[in-house]
DNA sequence: CTTAGCAGTCGAACATAAAGAGTGCTAAAA
DNA sequence: TTTTAGCACTCTTTATGTTCGACTGCTAAG
């Protein structure tokens, strides 16, 4: 793989992702200035066919890049900071609003690279038993309803509401909020769990009727599946692959069944931008498109992933350069 | 307009509901059993054309229901029952899940309803400043967090966490608990305002740094969208109708701008199906659409509104009918 | 090693024809 | 007066053929 044909490739793949249609010789020799003919480029897209980084819709038409080919792209040719002042100062603006919960923050950067990137982006929380708890607190609301509050060390804050059969008092709220502390502080979620239910009931002497419940809800809560912000779906619906009824039908059934791209950010490696390219990923239904994902920290609090879902042909350079941005940007400078 | 020619529109209506193919007098007289021949319906059909009950798509092509024709079929002629014992079993095993919050309610609601009809189902919580404030208590969380929480008649739980800058006392969260229950007890959500702000502020010592967070964040909190659901946007997506790119393309930009979709669901009257067919709906987006919502209610709590949208070709009768049955469940039988 | 030139391939766009479904109208039947 | 059989007419759909143009692949010359 010498230097001329990655020169060549590089513009195959530029000039795609810009104009959807199949790359012909003659127009990179046109507008790419590799001082070549067409004749030269031609008789190299056609070994680099062969080794697999361009495909051909049919014999006579021009070349398209293959999982492949964007693959080595993504790896070795894209542009770096591709990224202008004016969406740095945008970014920078959105950034700075001050908000009072950590899942405002995550709804603002999501919906600044939606709008920067124009794709549609995807977000998930932080999986929650790798997050331990600073604080438990109970909140009597009215007699039979009580209120748990999980404070962890993300500066998630999980809560969740349990109604009673019976009246509770104050006495019981305050040996609860006790124990639990005294337990859970410093542990992980996973820990709310049997163990943890047979302790406490043999800590208090109230009936199963106030601790089965609390026990039940907390564990749906915290076994929850974290949030799922979805933003700019439409925005897809604007670029020429959607024409196609199959891709526009399978992109939305990606989108409606959560567990598809909730499974997709909760792989990657942290601290790493991870992009999957079409083909490249098990299900079936995403091999037109693909994704590029990061998981987000706020001053090294895990915030969770977000994720950004486009055609194959999407903009890589840009989202990349933006994705990198924002994370240097969240994680202070 | 006399009963021959309700009961042939009826017979269109549903035919065209099935099939989403232009209706032809013949096919009417052969499946359904009306006694009169494809002539005499024939010529039927081009009175209730001339009406503006029908429409042909072209000279020598069947017929197809106009909006005016649906309204008259949803007005006048729907079956009413239209649904199956298993259906009400199903329907009766899922509201009978119990629930901690109201919002889980809501989404099982809505959720059963999109399984039920097919189509896809969104909703929206109540509005807020109909509630009327029970009770608001403040639950320090660490130092320099503060969470509101503020329970309605409606059953609705608000809550929000405000930041400060600098520590917050014991003292200082009962005084707040004190002053805002006073003043706020039975009151609507929307006394949450500048006088408010400006009579708490006389009341205590403390310098504004702590009084304009909170004002600030509940303000926000209560003037907030409600929250927004949607189940089974992908079911659409395998209706013939959708086969057009431009059907699609509006379909998703309704879905993704949720204004459009929560300015009609809070329109509409309550204790009451509201029905919006097509070209009736201001929003030029809708034309292709119809829309059914009611406004459901758990033992006269208000719980928001909850709405399906599908083609114009919607099985009104099944939708209408599933609709009651859920709304008389949830009030209690 | 590069490139000009040209034959060959394929798709897109357009025109044409035939088949089929449905209507509207007329005139006969009930 | 109402209903219906029958038929001409209209319009869509599908199939088929044709042309045009954009590319490629290959050969042979530079």
């Amino acid at each position: 793989m010498d230097d001329r044909k990655k020169r060549i490739l590089q513009a195959i793949v530029d000039e795609y992702i810009n104009t959807a249609e199949p790359v012909s010789s003659g127009s990179i020799a046109r507008r790419y200035n590799l001082d070549y003919s067409s004749a030269t480029i031609r008789n190299e897209m056609a070994e680099l066919e062969k080794c697999g980084y361009l495909d051909k819709p049919h014999t006579s038409s021009g070349r398209v890049p293959s999982a492949l080919g964007y693959r080595l792209y993504v790896n070795e040719l894209l542009k770096d900071d591709d990224i202008s002042i004016e969406e740095i100062k945008y970014i920078q603006s959105k950034l700075e609003t001050r908000v009072n919960e950590i899942e405002d923050l995550t709804r603002i950067t999501t919906s600044t690279l939606s709008e920067i990137t124009h794709y549609t982006t995807v977000a998930v929380g932080p999986r929650n038993n790798m997050q331990r708890i600073e604080e438990v607190k109970f909140v009597l609301l009215g007699k039979r309803n009580l209120m748990a509050i999980i404070l962890t060390d993300s500066g998630i804050i999980k809560e969740t509401i349990i109604k009673f059969d019976e009246d509770i008092t104050e006495e019981q709220v305050n040996t609860l909020t006790f124990i639990f502390n005294n337990k859970l502080m410093g542990k992980p979620l996973e820990a709310i769990d049997k163990p943890l239910e047979e302790y406490i009931f043999s800590q208090m002497n109230y009936s199963l009727n106030v601790i089965k419940p609390i026990m039940q809800q907390l564990k749906k809560v915290i076994s929850e599946e974290t949030e799922y912000l979805l933003e700019g779906a439409n925005k897809a619906f604007d670029l020429p692959e959607f024409k196609s009824l199959e891709v526009a039908k399978n992109f939305i059934n990606i989108l409606d069944t959560k567990e598809i791209m909730m499974d997709l950010l909760n792989t990657g490696f942290a601290n790493d931008i991870n992009v999957y390219i079409g083909e490249e990923n098990e299900n079936e239904k995403l091999k037109d498109f693909s994704i590029v994902t990061f998981k987000h920290k706020y001053k090294d609090k895990d915030l969770g992933t977000i994720g950004i879902i486009g055609p194959k042909r999407m903009d890589y350079s840009k989202v990349i350069s933006v994705m990198k941005y924002i994370s240097k940007k969240l994680n202070g400078e």
